[in-house]
DNA sequence: AGTGTTTTCCAAAGCGCTTTGGATGCCCAG
DNA sequence: CTGGGCATCCAAAGCGCTTTGGAAAACACT
């Protein structure tokens, strides 16, 4: 089926070294030799051993993603599929195998050890990092090349990681609401223990307060960013005396929610509500088109995972002047789900 | 920071056979040094190198998937992320890691010809299986365990499989229509060319069959499952002269995009428009409660991932007696987007 | 012809584990 | 006292690759 270094060597009469050399390129094989070589490798289906290679090399050329679980809702982050994608991709293009674990909720030290002094991955990247993670400490001290998709505030010390400006894009989504005459604004954020949706908080809060408009703590909300969520608090919000005239969302997904309960309740989005959300282009949910459907501050996460891949792959290489962090900028799209406050 | 099988064998002044044995609890070692030689481990956080252990055994306590990824629409399975969980916590319990690749459609032989020749992994899942899926055959004639999440419908020859029955499921989705008296009733079908969309529009086929109800071409969709796939066909449905006045989908996300066509069409689901789904139970897409939103035909994805990695890894230890086939039934749960037909 | 350089190749060691095939010491039956 | 059986340990080989440190041949220049 497929032949290893040594019956390739034999077959061609030249020692495992040279088969070795020609192979990777090294220049002390003659060119006809290592065309020889090579031929003779793609003909027999030679395939180095990964895990021989591995050892002599010290490298495994594998990259370690821990999906971030909630155990409380068993819930699967909705953008993991398309971040994974991303960087997935990047990863064939150099040669990088991807090996994703999960893991209960607090033991991820120990599968960090793992993986690491195991030496089954070269790095690791840390997704869902909260307002001061430990991973990102631990990571730190243990000298391994890691990447954060995301920041983690409390953090001081220098690390590497790919965001997207969550703060001021919250804060533009808001400051386009108030444009509009809305003062009475609800936020539904994702879970505040995460860094990001203490960012998003922030920036909304801030475009608030800049214009002397106080946030009313009954109108903020964190919580999973499922579908129900956005309906469920919405119904709620629609209920009230004094409803919000627009609505502010972390998630593509809660958003629908959020549509569903203002359809149910009679009113129209876009006229008696106004809705912002965040949308992380995920390839199945697409919010396109020349008039999208929701207005949303956009940025994919495909290319988070892709733009955090080559940076861990650059720092796994040494490669210093790679930078090692990047700020990707929302854009701010204008669909159908806003409109002027009409009180 | 972590000390290797020499060093801790030289600590303990045993052999590294001995150690060897100890940690791996053969009998020909005491238990007074096998607890001598764990307790040394523990304290000087030995981790057996990954690679050697593999080179040594020949296994790499690792399973390949490979993300089925449309390179057309650059479309990531939703379902993908629930499933990956699923299976993986099974991994995690049974000390095995999960490789995942991603590739361009077309080059799948020559990865899991890498995959497995590297001998990266001992095994392999197939997800988004075709009619005739090539895959299948290779991996067959390879030799290597693998499993299938679906099936193939042209194959004959046995392989291991864990599927929803998808048509039945969509059968008494359509039966159920029926008796409530629908009689035109449309199908957005996830792509035909996978084996499960084509099981599922038989299923839908047999049931207005069986009533001598005669399908209308015009009103067979089959596409990527997405949010604005199911918005886009409905509208267009529901401008016809002859309209459906039920619709059987196949995707929660696609459903949702029907929901908010008939919606915006100024009907109301489940009165004039009845609507059954299929249910993956997406853990950020719920759809339950005591009375669901959506009709639905419901089986867990994340289930199918746990059975599928059980049956994988009971294969890869030669466990005969483990059944190589599961047929997972979809419950049929009623919700509020079915009604009688008004006319 | 002799010396120094290049070019091209290779034997052997080593990566960190498991496993084979004993070796050693001890106990008990004959 | 002797030999067999048992429990416990270990030296060394081997997994399939890379890399070190030459060696041999070819070539260039005095």
């Amino acid at each position: 089926m497929s032949v290893n270094l040594k019956e390739l060597s034999e077959s061609l009469g030249l020692s495992q070294t040279t088969v070795s050399r020609g192979l990777n390129n090294y220049s002390d094989v003659s060119e006809a030799t290592r065309k020889r070589i090579k031929d003779a490798a793609k003909r027999l289906n030679y395939r180095p051993n990964a895990r021989a290679k591995g050892l002599a090399t010290g490298k495994s050329r594998t990259i370690g993603h821990v999906i971030p679980s909630n155990t409380q809702h068993e819930m699967v982050n909705p953008i993991f599929g398309d971040f994974i994608a991303g960087a997935s991709s990047v990863y064939a293009r150099h040669g990088y195998n991807m090996l994703v674990s999960r893991v209960a909720q607090g033991s991820e030290t120990e599968i960090y050890n793992d993986l690491i002094s195991s030496g089954a991955v070269d790095g690791i990247v840390i997704q869902g990092p909260t307002e001061k993670d430990q991973r990102i400490e631990q990571l730190s001290s243990m000298g391994t090349p890691f990447a954060v998709h995301g920041r983690s505030s409390a953090i001081t010390k220098p690390y590497p990681w790919v965001d997207v400006n969550n703060q001021r894009a919250f804060e533009r989504a808001t400051q386009l609401l108030i444009s509009l005459g809305h003062r009475k604004i609800a936020l539904l954020n994702g879970l505040e223990h995460l860094d990001f949706a203490v960012r998003r908080r922030n920036g909304f809060l801030k475009a608030l307060g800049a214009q002397g408009i106080e946030a009313d703590p009954d109108m903020l909300f964190s919580e999973e960013m499922t579908e129900s969520y956005g309906y469920l608090r919405t119904k709620e919000l629609l209920d009230r005396k004094d409803l919000p005239t627009a609505i502010v969302t972390s998630s593509l997904i809660t958003a629908l929610g959020v549509r569903r309960a203002i359809e149910d309740s009679g009113r129209r989005m876009g006229k008696d509500i106004s809705v912002v959300t965040h949308d992380d282009m995920l390839s199945y949910l697409p919010n396109g088109g020349a008039e999208p459907v929701f207005t949303a501050t956009r940025s994919a996460v495909s290319e988070a995972g892709e733009r955090l891949a080559e940076m861990l792959i650059a720092e796994i290489n040494g490669d210093e002047d790679q930078p090692s962090e990047v700020l990707l900028e929302a854009e701010l799209v204008i669909g159908r789900s806003t409109g002027a406050s009409e009180t």
